[in-house]
This record gives C-alpha cells, sequence and structure tokens, in this order.
DNA sequence: ATAATTTATTTGTGATCACAAATAAATTTT
DNA sequence: AAAATTTATTTGTGATCACAAATAAATTAT
C-alpha cells in the first residue's frame, strides 16, 4: 500500500480572507469602509469569484455587513450594539480565561509578559494598530490555552465586529495608557487565584471600552 | 424629489441559505452528511454559483465543516466539543433570558405556554424534529425580548453547530419526556424572579445534554 | 442656483466553462 | 482472493461573461 502525504496548499481565497480578517480586527480599516468584489479582485490580482467569497465570508461572521442593495461594508457599530459586545466579551472572556488557567505555566506567563511590554511600546509610540494588536495577542495568547475552540471562536469573532470601531476610538481617546490591569491579571496566574483572574479579566476588558465611549 | 420605495426581494440564494440552515438547525441532516456544490445547485434548480456561496457561508458560521479537500458536510462533533458548544449555551442563554426578563409581558408568557404544548404534543407523537423545532422556538420567543441582537446571534450560531448531532441524541435514546424545567421557567417569568429564571435556564440548557450524552 | 431628470458608470448576481485534484470503480497483478 | 494499479467519474476552484439594479455624473428645466 502507498500513501502518498501531501500538504493541501491553502486555496487562493484563504490567504485574501485571512490578510483582510487581520486588517479588520487590527481596526486597519474605519468603520463604513466599503469594499467592491471587483476592487478587492484586483487588488490580489484573481477574479471576482474569490473575492466574492471572502466578503460573503467575512460577512458571514459579522466582520463586514451587507446593505440592502448588496454592497459589502465594515459595520458602524450603534452604541448599544457596541456595549452589548462589550458584555458579551465581558461574559466569555473571564470564563475562557479561567479555563486557561490551570495549564498557564510559566513560558507562557513570560511570554505574556514580553508582550505586555510591546503593548507598552506601542503607547510610547503612540502606534494605535501595533498597540490594539499586541493587546488581542495578550489575551489570546492565553486563552489558547483553554484549549476550548468554539468558545475562541466566539471571542474572536466578537473582536472582529468591534475591529474598526475601536480603532476609530482610539483615535478620537488617543492611547493614553497601558492597560493596567495586565499585571494584575499576570499576578492571578502565577498565584492560580481564580476569582482574581476572572475579575482582572472582566475589568480589563470592560473598563477599556468604558473610557473610550465617554 | 420623488422617492420609490421598493422591497428589494431576497436573493435567490438568501432563499436555499434559510431553508438549509433551518434542515441543519432542526436536525434534519445526520452528523457528517456531505454536500455538494452541483448536488445542492440541481436540487434548487439553480448553477453552481448560488450554491458554493450558501455552503460557504454555512461554513463560516460553523453549521458545515470544510473537509482538507474542499468538501462540505455536517459536523462530527467530538465528545469534548459538544460538550464545550453545551457550556457555552449555559454561559449565554441565563444571561440573555435575564435581559428578557424585564420585558416578558404576559402575552409572551401565553405564547410560550402554547410552544410548550406542541412540545407535549412531539413527545407523544415521538417526532424528534419538531420536538426540536418547538424546543428552540420557545427558548427564542424569550430571547428575541432582550433586544439583543449580538448575543442571539451567538446563540443560534451554537444550536446551528450542534443541531444534526443533537438529531442523533434524540434518535439513540428517544424524546423521553417534556422539558420539566420549561414550567418552572415561566414561573420564574411570571413572578419577575431574575435568579431563578437564570437558574432554571442553565439548568434546562444544560442538563437536557448531559442526559443524552450519557 | 436649485431641483428634477437623464445619461454614464459601477456594482453584485447568477450562469457556464476549463482544469486539476480527489474519490470511486474497474482492472490487473501478485 | 487480496492488494496494488489503472481508469472513469465526481468534485471544488477560479475565470469570464451577460444582465439588471444601484450609484454617480451630467444635463436640463424650473
Amino acid at each position: 500500500m502507498v500513501i502518498d502525504l501531501k500538504i493541501s496548499e491553502p486555496s487562493l481565497q484563504d490567504k485574501i480572507y485571512r490578510e483582510l480578517r487581520q486588517k479588520i480586527m487590527l481596526g486597519d480599516l474605519r468603520p463604513g469602509h466599503s469594499l467592491t468584489l471587483r476592487g478587492l479582485a484586483q487588488l490580489y490580482g484573481v477574479s471576482m469569484t474569490p473575492a466574492r467569497e471572502v466578503l460573503r465570508r467575512l460577512a458571514a461572521e459579522g466582520a463586514l455587513i451587507v446593505t440592502n442593495t448588496g454592497r459589502f461594508m465594515t459595520p458602524i457599530l450603534s452604541n448599544d450594539r457596541l456595549e452589548e459586545l462589550n458584555a458579551l466579551r465581558g461574559l466569555l472572556e473571564p470564563e475562557i480565561a479561567a479555563r486557561a488557567l490551570p495549564r498557564a505555566h510559566l513560558a507562557l506567563i513570560d511570554r505574556m509578559q514580553l508582550i505586555n511590554s510591546r503593548i507598552a511600546q506601542a503607547v510610547i509610540q503612540k502606534e494605535p494598530i501595533s498597540y490594539v494588536q499586541a493587546n488581542l495577542e495578550f489575551h489570546r495568547s492565553l486563552y489558547l490555552r483553554a484549549q476550548a475552540p468554539a468558545m475562541l471562536a466566539l471571542v474572536e469573532n466578537i473582536w472582529l465586529q468591534i475591529g474598526p470601531t475601536m480603532r476609530v476610538l482610539y483615535e478620537k481617546i488617543g492611547v493614553l495608557e497601558t492597560p493596567k490591569h495586565h499585571v494584575s491579571i499576570l499576578a492571578a496566574l502565577k498565584s492560580s487565584d481564580e476569582q482574581k483572574l476572572r475579575l482582572m479579566i472582566q475589568t480589563d476588558v470592560t473598563n477599556g471600552l468604558r473610557m473610550l465611549i465617554r
């Protein structure tokens, strides 16, 4: 019997999808930014077919909205919607963090500490996008340890939806300070204090926005 | 100035999408059921193009999985994954129910009571699909009142993922009994007891599955 | 000038096709 | 007979096209 292993190379649209998804999540695109099939296709040198699949996929995930005439754009979130999404973060992230806690060994905590210093750098250099990027990475690196893929998918789904809006909020307010609760999060991890971890994640997540909204 | 209002009729693929989505959520398709572009296209008398968009959209929502060779099928959930999704229900549904509580007036409770009797009927007639349908409708009719669209979307997203698996579980065990916590839920609604409501929703959601798994 | 209308352009939708990869079926070899 | 190989079929991907609807631009009328 002959077995041939082959790396099924990621399809063309997967590359475009991931790139665009990343852009949206990090706030590279402002709310209301519209995307066209032909525009995206031309940008990546492909035909309309892969472009439309990418846009529809992102729309299915809530990263884009489809106007009633079929146009695609990044969502313009109402305050209510933004608060709802934020509440979801406050609900989901403490839970997934708590699940990661037993598996959070020292190497991970060290890495998170490193990421945290990158956040501080982004604050100094006033770079909103790399700030958001490092901030999400801080959280994701922890959540990955929870081995709860469905839960992580939901969390990232929410990040995706608030990405563009976060960007303009940071633009408006400016990146004032490094998130003060991160050190408490790290401390809770070191001492394996689940209750403290839940609380700190919760406040880090929800306060971050509350400060921004008004 | 002349304004012309036009009902933008739902695109062809939207119809197919909603129909297939419903089938999956209610467990009309078993886990591992594979769907092909041409098959779906032929079934609905359309070309491959709308068919593929529907399948990819459902895949983006987790209703279908894409094999590493690009085939589409309903997901075969591992026990771990199923328990994780169930935990998510237990986390999200009490919250959204609590948000609906202040808005749950009598007409709604009456309607839920009616739906509940349809559940009882489905139990007697041993019809798993209409049982699942009525059961989800019971929950959704409440959750709709929360006016939390993003939260409801997540909840339905989970329902979608567990749909096929629920069906075989019900097939295996049989629909034994009408969900016993529903009356408690209705009571909690009538007395506006948030804590009780949260608890009853939680146990209704999580116990339902625990019974089924083993 | 401003509003209404017409024209030009851009846009998403659905259809059809060629192609390569993956699967299923048939055949051959051991 | 069982395993390996070959052949036939099925399948998803990406490209191109016509078409109608929506948007933008230009024109006309008030």
